[in-house]
DNA sequence: ATAATCTTTGCAATCGAGTTGCACTAAAAG
DNA sequence: CTTTTAGTGCAACTCGATTGCAAAGATTAT
């Protein structure tokens, strides 16, 4: 496992205090962090910081984002040698009732065949429904 | 092709004069529409009944809502006999160059294997990236 | 038909995620 | 050490979505 320090050095991302925390945060976390998600666990770190970093990382291919159905963009960080194809990625289930989400990782996402001259960035899967906890 | 009135009747919504015309304003367009859209478009009814107007039409499925990667909920009428299974929609590609939502008809969503009772409502399937025009 | 009740509508206000301007501080370059 | 560039914190703002409330309209019961 790469140190924030490592990760950032590779990425070509000068490393700073808020930088090296907000990094860490979405290290030590299993499910992919919201902005307010971070917020909440950095108590004395300013929004618009992690925001601004959170842009950063995103530009550096340090994290990537996720729209997962819940309304807010999530974050998490690029697995090693990641460049954030859509093959690297799995559906999300959002449970309308019970709010949480889910990651499909054995359900793949297949090969989009896009139109002449589209350059694919970026793919989100959501699909929404009952989970098998609020499905009764 | 049916007229507001029997769509109404037929989903067992309330004919009011509010639902008439954004009823009539959907079946009218060929693009599935934001609530911003919908508020140009009639400009003497309230956003606010439009919004609850289209509340109203998606709980009784006489229209489905569609996350196109912009930013803004699209609504679109059902096709007869549309349950809004997710057989019926197709993948959207969102510009992220000019902003524009392309409906790439030709592509099909596969069908989704689901886990063990997890019951399906609705899925989005938004692909971001450069379109044939910006894509230069 | 009339009163009581429920629904719909319009307006204004609010919410919340995301974003930006600006001044201050820290780091890098000269 | 001075100048320049980058990062940070605070407050304010944007914008789509949503809600409280009172007036208007429709429905039901008397």
């Amino acid at each position: 496992m790469q140190t924030e320090e490592e990760i950032l050095k590779i990425k070509k991302v000068k490393n700073t205090a808020v930088r090296t925390v907000v990094l860490r945060h979405l290290l030590n976390q299993e499910k992919a962090q919201s902005l307010k998600d971070i917020e909440n666990a950095l108590a004395y770190t300013d929004r618009s910081s992690i925001f601004r970093t959170l842009k950063t990382f995103e530009e550096n291919k340090v994290i990537h984002s996720i729209e997962d159905g819940s309304g807010m963009t999530k974050y998490a960080v690029c697995a090693e040698g990641c460049n954030c194809d859509p093959k690297d990625l799995h559906y999300h289930f959002y449970c309308t009732n019970c709010d949480k989400t889910f990651c499909l990782f054995d359900v793949l996402i297949p090969k989009i065949q896009l139109p002449e001259n589209f350059k694919l960035q970026q793919a989100n899967m959501v699909v929404k429904g009952l989970c098998n906890n609020c499905n009764k």
